[in-house]
RNA sequence: GGCCCCGUCGUCUAGCCAGGUUAGGACACAGGCCUUUCAAGCCUGUAACACGGGUUCAAAUCCCGUCGGGGUCGCCA
C-alpha cells in the first residue's frame, strides 16, 4: 500500500514554525516511502478571505522545498482539496451515522449544555451529557422544535469499553469510551466541525498515516469512532511532541512574541531581522514579523535547507553523532520509530548555528545571488548589476566570510557600497582611533603611502604597512587601527588589508582625506602613547 | 479538576526495548591558542540520568510509587 500523509492548515495567514515542523515530518514521511504527501486546507470555521490568508501558508513551504503531491495550486484527483468545498461529502457522512444510531440529532441549547456541564464541575465528576434534548424520533424531533429549538448532530458515543490506539511513536494509548463527549459534528446551521470533517476526508483522500502534533492526541477516539461508525479503517496515527517555547516545555505560540522577547537568545533572532527589515524597508508588523513565523525567515535570508535541518533534530535523531543534514540525506534515513515523546523546546541560536553551518556550503556565486537583492533593496546598487559590480560583491562576500550568517547581514557592511561622504561613522570608534593626537598626521602619511602603492593588492599592501610601520618606529597597532576606522566608519570589519583592496585606491584615499578633514585636524601633538 | 502523554547536561539529544559505557555528541557557556578588529578555526573545561522503593552480583536501562512538566477538555482547528 502507498504511504499518502497529509497536514491540514487551516487558513490563518501565517505559517507558524511548529506547524512546519509537522509538514516536514509528514513530508519526510512520504517521500522516505515513495508515496504521496496531501496539502489539504481545513477551512470548515473560516469567514475571512481565505485565498489571501492561505498564500503565506503555499509560499511558506514551497520556499521551504515541502512539496505537495495534491493539494491547493495543484489539483489531483481526490479535488477539491478545501473542506469548504466539500460540505455534500460531509453530509452524506452524517446521514449515514444518523440512519446508523451512530449519532443523534440533539436539541439542547448551549446553555443547557453548559449548565449540566458546570454542575459536573461542582460535583467534581467527569462530564458527560444526559441526552435529555437527544430526539430518537421524528416525534421528538418535532416536539423540540416547535419549542422552538435547533438542532445539531451529535455523535453517540459508546458509554462503556476501552479503545487502543497503537500510536506509531508512542506505542499503545488507552481510552476509555465513557470518558468521550458526545461532540457535535453538526452546527445549527447544517455545516459540519472539524472532527467529522477530517475524518471523513483521512479516508477520502486515502491517507494511511496521521502524522500531526501531540495537542491532537486526546481527540483521536473521535475521530475513530467517526472512521469505524462509517464502516472504515482507521489509519495510523503518529503523533509528534510539541514544538515548545524557548527553556520552556509550553507549546510554541504566534501570541506570545512579548513573552519570548524577555529570552536573551530569541530577543537577539529577533534584533537580527530588525536591522535588516529596517534597511530594506520591511513593515515590521509585530503580528507576523516574528522568528515564531516561517516568513521572518526568509524575508531575513536564511537558508531553507538550514531551517529543514534543524527543524528535522527537533524531536527526532538519527544517531548519537550525526547532526547535519542535507534534504535528501534526511528523505534517505528518516523514520518514526526515532521520534521522540517528550516536548521540544525551540532553540534560536542552535538555529542560527545550523543556518551558519550550511551558509559556509553555498559557493561564492550563490552567495552573491542571494545577496543582491538586499543591497537593491537597501538602494545601495542600481537594479540591474553589471559584471564589475558583480565581481565587486562577490569580493566583498568572499571576504565577510562566516560573518555572513545570513543574507540579509550584507547589510552590515555599507562601507562597500556606500558613497564616500555617505559613509557612516561610529563615534566611538572615531574618538578612540581618530580624534587623538598624532592619528592626522599618521593618516595624512599614510595616504602618501598608499596613493603611490602599486600592486593595489592585499597581499602587497599588508607588506608595505608592515615595513612601513616598522620604518617610521610605529606600533602595527597605531598604523592600523586608525586607518581602518578612518577607511571604513568602525573598528569591526573584514581583515583590513582585503578591505583596502576591495575599496581601491581611490576609495581608500578620499576616505583618508576626509577622516582627516572630520574628526582628526585639529589633534596633531604627538601621541603620547608613542613614547 | 478529569482524561491522556512525558521526564538524561541550560537547550537539542545518544544510550533504555535485548541491565555491565570513565553516561557519548551538538548548541550555548567559560578559559586558552591564533590574530590588525570582529567573526571563523583549533585546544581545554564546567555541566545531566527528577526522587524514593524494589528486582538483580550489577539499574539511566526492568517493576512499583511519589513528585514534576506538558497536552486536552468548544456549535475552534
Amino acid at each position: 500500500m502507498t504511504v499518502r500523509t497529509r497536514f491540514a492548515p487551516s487558513p490563518t495567514g501565517y505559517l507558524h514554525i511548529g506547524g512546519v515542523r509537522t509538514a516536514l515530518f509528514c513530508w519526510l514521511f512520504a517521500r522516505r516511502h515513495g508515496g504521496q504527501f496531501i496539502l489539504r486546507i481545513d477551512d470548515t470555521d473560516q469567514q475571512r478571505n481565505v485565498e489571501e490568508a492561505l498564500q503565506p501558508i503555499l509560499d511558506g513551504l514551497r520556499w521551504l522545498g515541502i512539496d505537495w503531491d495534491e493539494g491547493p495550486e495543484v489539483g489531483g484527483p481526490h479535488a477539491p482539496y478545501f473542506q469548504s468545498q466539500r460540505l455534500p461529502i460531509y453530509q452524506e457522512a452524517v446521514r449515514r451515522l444518523l440512519e446508523s444510531g451512530h449519532a443523534y440529532w440533539d436539541f439542547a441549547t448551549p446553555e443547557e449544555i453548559q449548565a449540566e456541564r458546570e454542575a459536573a464541575q461542582a460535583e467534581k465528576r467527569p462530564f458527560v451529557y444526559s441526552r435529555r434534548f437527544m430526539a430518537e424520533t421524528e416525534e421528538d424531533a418535532a416536539r423540540f422544535r416547535a419549542q422552538g429549538r435547533q438542532g445539531v448532530v451529535r455523535l453517540k458515543m459508546p458509554r462503556e469499553g476501552k479503545l487502543v490506539i497503537n500510536d506509531l511513536i508512542r506505542g499503545p494509548v488507552e481510552f476509555e469510551w465513557s470518558q468521550e463527549q458526545d461532540h457535535v459534528i453538526q452546527r445549527s446551521d447544517g455545516t459540519v466541525l472539524y472532527h467529522l470533517a477530517s475524518a471523513v476526508d483521512d479516508h477520502e483522500f486515502g491517507i494511511t498515516h496521521v502524522i500531526r502534533a501531540e495537542e491532537h492526541l486526546s481527540n483521536t477516539p473521535r475521530q475513530v469512532f467517526i472512521l469505524q461508525s462509517l464502516g472504515y479503517e482507521p489509519p495510523q496515527f503518529a503523533h509528534l511532541p510539541v514544538v515548545a517555547e524557548p527553556g520552556s516545555k509550553v507549546k510554541l505560540s504566534k501570541r506570545k512574541l512579548d513573552k519570548y522577547l524577555k529570552n536573551r537568545d530569541f530577543a537577539e533572532l529577533m534584533q537580527l531581522g530588525q536591522k535588516i527589515a529596517e534597511k530594506i524597508g520591511h513593515v515590521v508588523s509585530s503580528e507576523l514579523f516574528n522568528p515564531v513565523i516561517v516568513d521572518f525567515y526568509k524575508v531575513v535570508g536564511f537558508l531553507p535547507d538550514a531551517i529543514v535541518n534543524y527543524l528535522a533534530l527537533l524531536g527526532w535523531s538519527l544517531d548519537d553523532k550525526t547532526e547535519h543534514f542535507t534534504r535528501e540525506e534526511l528523505v534517505r534515513v528518516f523514520s518514526l520509530d526515532r521520534v521522540n515523546k517528550a516536548p521540544a523546546s525551540f532553540d534560536p541560536k542552535k538555529l542560527l548555528a545550523f543556518q551558519q553551518r550550511h551558509m559556509r556550503e553555498v559557493p561564492i556565486p550563490q552567495k552573491v545571488e542571494m545577496v543582491i537583492p538586499y543591497l537593491q533593496r537597501a538602494g545601495w546598487i542600481p537594479a540591474e548589476v553589471g559584471g564589475g559590480l558583480r565581481e565587486k560583491i562577490a569580493r566583498v562576500v568572499e571576504a565577510a566570510g562566516d560573518r555572513l550568517r545570513v543574507a540579509g547581514e550584507i547589510l552590515n557592511y555599507p562601507e562597500f557600497f556606500v558613497a564616500d561622504e555617505d559613509l557612516p561613522y561610529d563615534e566611538k570608534d572615531v574618538a578612540k582611533r581618530l580624534q587623538q593626537p598624532g592619528a592626522a598626521e599618521i593618516l595624512q602619511r599614510l595616504e602618501g603611502v598608499l596613493r603611490e602603492a602599486e600592486p593595489f593588492t592585499a597581499e602587497h599592501l599588508e607588506t608595505l604597512i608592515h615595513q612601513w610601520a616598522e620604518k617610521e618606529h610605529l606600533g602595527l597597532g597605531q598604523v592600523v587601527h586608525p586607518l581602518r576606522v578612518a577607511v571604513t566608519g568602525r573598528s569591526v570589519g573584514f581583515g583590513l588589508f582585503e578591505t583596502l583592496a576591495i575599496l581601491g585606491r581611490d576609495t581608500v584615499c578620499r576616505r583618508l582625506q576626509l577622516a582627516r578633514q572630520k574628526f582628526a585636524a585639529s589633534a596633531t601633538r604627538p601621541s603620547p602613547e608613542s613614547a
